[in-house]
DNA sequence: CTTACGCATTTACATAGGTTATGCTTGATC
DNA sequence: GATCAAGCATAACCTATGTAAATGCGTAAG
């Protein structure tokens, strides 16, 4: 303790301090937010469909997924939840969706419940600003999937999912510049790009018979041969999530 | 004016009242907002890509759209902005995604500068709240788009699609008990169902021959015959968007 | 060792939806 | 009032993707 920061601190504070300068006492918050700790395990959930909730989680470790029932009786995931993402914290009075958040892998999560959300935000313009920073960038994504299951193909909404989640983890240091361990089946990969899983397999088959991709199915790592190419060939436009686009005048503009 | 209220701000009113109580105070706030008025024509964008934006914008009439461009030429529609809805209060340092704003229809809208923004927010939690809620609702529509490309047909897209705009034009009183002004060809919903025109078209063929709807292209008036079962059909959930889960208990529940 | 289960893989076949092309209205423009 | 463009409609044909079913493999449980 004393001067070092703890561990699990550490990704948010590296996640924050890339877009703002966080002062001693942000610091010092955020470690206090991840003392606390709890710990899901695979295909638990961890926020229950419709559970009105306004607490915010912090991922520690593990990957999530939040999804959708539909009458029939399918799934369909709406997004992935990757170690240092912010969830949860929708603050609206009442849940509108009835999206439920499940646990992938064993996960570890912080929770920080509402009124220290606004407690924080009260104090702490940097933190504040951190939350709505995780609000654009969780719209955004959003975003960028819709657009992936209406106008791509089976192909391209694999290869750019596959790069998006790259890209991701690596702003996390948790990934190799060209590989990373991708806890997926191909029916978690079906139920998130609106295919089948026959289909997600042809496809896959397919990236690996092109050299685009190598993924041992036993070990789980996916390696991407060949970024460029098939960041051209499916479409995939880096800077929807680059935060290398702020400079500090940016930041200054804002904030002054 | 004097004590009466002015036309544009009563929607807007209107609206945050069913969630939260206005101060009378609130109330002026409102009505100077939308004081000031900007239109736009048919066709004109109304945010440009990626434009760096932090101010939020009310909608006072007509539709709009958010859509992206796909490297290869295709049009993703993302969102429909209708009467009485909020946008552009991203906040954000740098806008993540490039996506724009476009005028489907004639539009007015009033534009709140971001200095402004913070400013209402910290003078009232009410209109705080609203903000808030608006996000939550753009979140949870985002996702039902995300659900209804992935893991519907044809037939239950349009067809959901198709409730949800009736749902939320009811909200703000721009629509009958079942029928309503649909200002969108043929193309505009092929782009934002993730289907091709002609697929469109026959769906919508399918939906007249089962008496699911009447819809005239000469008028655009859009009547849906039989909401229960189309809601049926489509796998619609109308409490996804509804406010009167909203009990005054939630409210202090959140607030207190 | 044996069973059983989850997951990946593959084949054969079915179909929803895409593509191309052609007319038909209607309304705007000269 | 001829021309043109936008949008709707429909037909013929094609293909990406779904469905069903069988096989194999690795791992955990009995």
């Amino acid at each position: 303790m004393g001067d070092t920061i703890s561990t699990d601190a550490e990704i948010f504070i590296a996640k924050f301090s890339s877009y703002v300068d966080l002062s001693e006492a942000e610091i010092r918050v955020i470690e206090e937010l991840t003392r606390d700790c709890m710990a899901f395990d695979e295909n638990q959930d961890i926020i229950q469909e419709s559970e009105k909730n306004a607490s915010a989680y912090l991922l520690q470790s593990g990957w999530a997924i939040r999804y959708k029932i539909v009458p029939n009786g399918g799934r369909q995931i709406i997004s992935f939840l990757l170690p240092g993402d912010i969830f949860g914290f929708r603050e609206s009075l009442f849940d509108l969706s009835d999206d439920s958040v499940q646990a992938l892998t064993p996960v570890r999560v912080h929770r920080i419940p509402a009124e220290k959300i606004a407690d924080i935000c009260d104090n702490s313009t940097n933190l504040s600003l951190a939350l709505t920073w995780a609000r654009a960038r969780e719209q955004a994504i959003l975003m960028e999937h819709i657009v992936r299951l209406g106008r791509r193909n089976a192909y391209e909404r694999l290869g750019h999912l596959l790069l998006e989640l790259l890209h991701r983890l690596q702003l996390v240091d948790k990934a190799g510049r060209s590989d990373y361990f991708l806890p997926l089946t191909q029916e978690v990969l079906a139920d998130t790009l609106g295919l089948s899983i026959v289909h997600v397999n042809r496809t896959l088959r397919k990236l690996r018979n092109d050299r685009m991709i190598e993924l041992d199915p036993q070990t789980r790592r996916l390696k991407i041969i060949d970024q460029e190419a098939l960041s051209e060939r499916a479409g995939y436009d880096q800077t929807f999530l680059d935060q290398s686009a702020l400079t500090q005048d940016c930041v200054n503009d804002a904030v002054g």
